[in-house]
DNA sequence: CTTAATTTTTAGATAAGCCTAATAATTTAT
DNA sequence: ATAAATTATTAGGCTTATCTAAAAATTAAG
């Protein structure tokens, strides 16, 4: 009798986009501020306010202004059921109905309101059981834990080899520039120079010949592991942290 | 350039559900008058009235009270469009993700406002543009049109051989019954005495042993068309309509 | 053709999410 | 330590979709 998150009680689909946020901001190590979540939801702050004491009153966060939401055991478990459906949808979209994978994450976004238990539990069986999205983001199994891995960003890298792990942006531009120049998850390159001054990184892709010369901006949302010297990895295994 | 409906001014779920009862109802050959309207769609009869004003204002229907509603065609074109969506999503998740019959009116239900239309161009594809769904009801196709095939209530029937086209019901249980008899659209069957005073029908399903006893209200759901005698139609080449 | 039954609408509220403008509280900087 | 900047909250409204109870309009019946 495992604990599932299947049957806690209904939430609106505001609800649930607030308790998405807050887990994002969380998992950047940030404080989930009245302000920062009104950024992100595009709403107006004080309609954040409301929505912090309304989701207080119900148990899903705690909230202490100036200092920011915290979700309580039963926000997370909320959270996490969401971010499950929404990669796990991303993945059905990319491999079963040929999404490019720029296009996923809108369409997810607003599908993971819409689906059953039902639906998500069939994808999930037909796309076996997978533990990462197309973006390489972890997707957190029916009990909401997901396999974290230790990895970090590509701009705070030094020069080395390195496994491409995960793209933290959704942005669709960029992740299409991204497709076009042959970077994506699992893609091995060696970082070769970092211009001085915020300059441009270069790198060179693997079986690829020309450089590739990448802004800072895009090396913050590209997450790599380095690579064992010489050692070519292809199902890399790495520490790993559960959560 | 074929019209499509695609690009309509967005309305909300609420709305499309009201156009797509008005459509059924209109499809039943009744008047969609504000008290049926609050029937199908369980909700009270002064919201009912008040969405009507909106929905003339739109221009989305025309309205008379007492004498009911009707669709403009601005109106009808949307209220296929959803009626597209739910048929197609009804036979995608029987087909791709093995639902049962009885279980896609449901989910379908919500998917169908969710969904992108790029997500139902993309089943569309994949299932080979289908013109029906797990019920034989008919699927309008990308301009809204259906391929209405001329079909009599099993309970009107005289007795005979006949094809099961579709059935108007989607209630899961009785749906289930169905197909536990072996009852559902291609089965060919004969229908061999109709008991008096609303009594049962008895059917003997081709290839089937015992003969099937079924009650009026499920003869009303089934529609069927005549068999020509001895003739084992496997396509069934019938009139059809436009609509 | 007037009364009864049915159907529809008016009137007044409610709940969820959202907004702007103004105020208050806290943190940061001088 | 106080002023400045930032952050959060009040206060008052709006929209969409809903409700109930009561009144009005229409159709049906005697």
């Amino acid at each position: 009798m495992a604990i599932e998150f299947n049957k806690s009680q209904p939430v609106s689909s505001t609800v649930e986009d607030y308790l998405k946020v807050v887990l994002k901001i969380e998992d950047m190590q940030q404080k989930a501020s009245t302000s920062k979540l009104a950024r992100h939801l595009d709403v107006a702050d004080p309609t954040v306010t409301d929505m912090l004491r309304k989701l207080k009153k119900i148990g899903l966060l705690e909230y202490k202004p100036y200092y920011g939401a915290t979700l309580t055991k039963k926000g997370r478990l909320m959270a996490l059921r969401i971010l499950r459906r929404h990669r796990l949808l991303e993945l059905f979209l990319h491999q079963i109905l040929g999404y490019g994978w720029e296009e996923v994450h809108g369409e997810a976004e607003n599908l993971e309101h819409a689906v059953s238990d039902f639906f998500v539990d069939r994808i999930d069986q037909l796309l076996n059981f997978p533990v990462k999205d197309p973006h390489g983001e972890p997707i957190p199994n029916a009990q909401g834990v997901r396999q974290i891995e230790d990895d970090i960003r590509l701009v705070d890298a030094d020069l080395g080899q390195y496994l491409f792990r995960r793209v933290s942006s959704s942005d669709p531009e960029f992740l299409a520039y991204l497709e076009k120049v042959k970077l994506f998850p699992a893609t091995q390159f060696s970082l070769q120079e970092k211009a001085p001054f915020q300059g441009p990184l270069k790198l060179l892709i693997r079986d690829e010949l020309t450089p590739l010369y990448l802004g800072v901006e895009a090396a913050k949302s590209i997450h790599v592991t380095p690579l064992k010297n010489k050692e070519s990895l292809i199902n890399g295994e790495l520490p790993v942290r559960t959560g």
